[in-house]
DNA sequence: CTTGGAAAGTCAACAAGGCTGACATAAACC
DNA sequence: GGTTTATGTCAGCCTTGTTGACTTTCCAAG
């Protein structure tokens, strides 16, 4: 690990850009993600909801009043998609949706009690699972991570990942 | 970005383990991953397969004359579900079933030429991606990087992950 | 005031890719 | 010979994505 060097020069040590490296990070994002998704699956089935209730109410906990087109844009799927979603989670009682006040064609959408306590029951078990992960990986590898992924990201995903991280504390 | 310390010490500064830094690790990774398919993706549209294909593609490139139940252990899907992606890339000439010598019952899946070259451009487009977030993040970062995901794995998932860590270079 | 267009919702149809259950075959193993 | 293992296949189901067509609501510009 001789590598302190790594300034924004460019091609001083690139041992890490090596196929055989890229191939390692690639398999290891697509068992990471399995693992990460895995404790939310496991409490939603069975209860009939799956992975696309999951991100709505996920992203509803975040941004409370956000409206659907917002939601749409996040979650990067069609709004019939979507509204198949939302009106399942409107119907047993875990989102609300208020008609907008300045512009009423717009519906801002919120979670009742009974979704908060479920999204609370996602996001522990998947905050565990990454504090875990955190502690075990130590301080610096968190945040050599998050550069990482970041770097990853589309610049128009990385806009609204950006917006959002803003948006919390 | 003073973190230079990151022993393997342990409970030295837990200030990254607010609720408020594992939510921005949960959202990098819903963002990242969604970055990190999106080539494949878009080249395996209109040649009507899907991210199904991509895997059993991928994990039969890395790991020739595997057999139809290791393959599904890796993949972690059901035999039906993988028969039906592997039926289809056997009929379309991307991937030869050779039955076993030793044990005839197994049939051994190894890429024709065609698939090979599937196989280049698809993961050609998703090294080009991550080599370009590496190097946007250095060295250290990636190292940080693959150890959180690695943290982040369930014990068998993780199991598999190094067997084929080593099984490469 | 009327009309154009944006925001939202709905219906219908379809496909991919998961799943379960049941069953068939061949080969290996005991 | 009986059991287990590896594979394949049929049928049917679910979630979650897609497109296309259409309606309702309502803001805003003409």
């Amino acid at each position: 690990m001789a590598e302190g060097t790594g300034g924004p020069g460019g091609g001083e040590s690139l041992l890490f850009l090596t196929d055989e490296q890229l191939r390692k990070g690639i398999e290891a994002m697509f068992f990471a993600y399995r693992a990460f998704t895995a404790d939310p699956d496991r409490i939603l089935e069975g209860m009939d909801y799956g992975r696309a209730h999951h991100r709505a109410i996920h992203f509803i906990h975040r941004s409370p009043g956000t409206t659907v087109t917002n939601l749409l844009s996040v979650l990067g799927v069609t709004k019939q998609s979507l509204n198949r979603v939302l009106r399942r989670l409107i119907k047993d009682g875990l989102v609300e949706s208020r008609v907008g006040r300045q512009d009423k064609r717009e519906r801002h959408l919120v979670l009742t009690g009974k979704g908060a306590a479920l999204e609370r029951e996602l996001s522990d078990a998947q905050r565990a699972r990454m504090r875990a992960a955190y502690r075990a990986a130590g301080p610096a590898a968190v945040q050599g991570f998050r550069q990482v992924l970041e770097a990853m990201m589309d610049p128009q995903l990385r806009r609204q990942y950006q917006t959002l991280k803003e948006a919390g504390s």
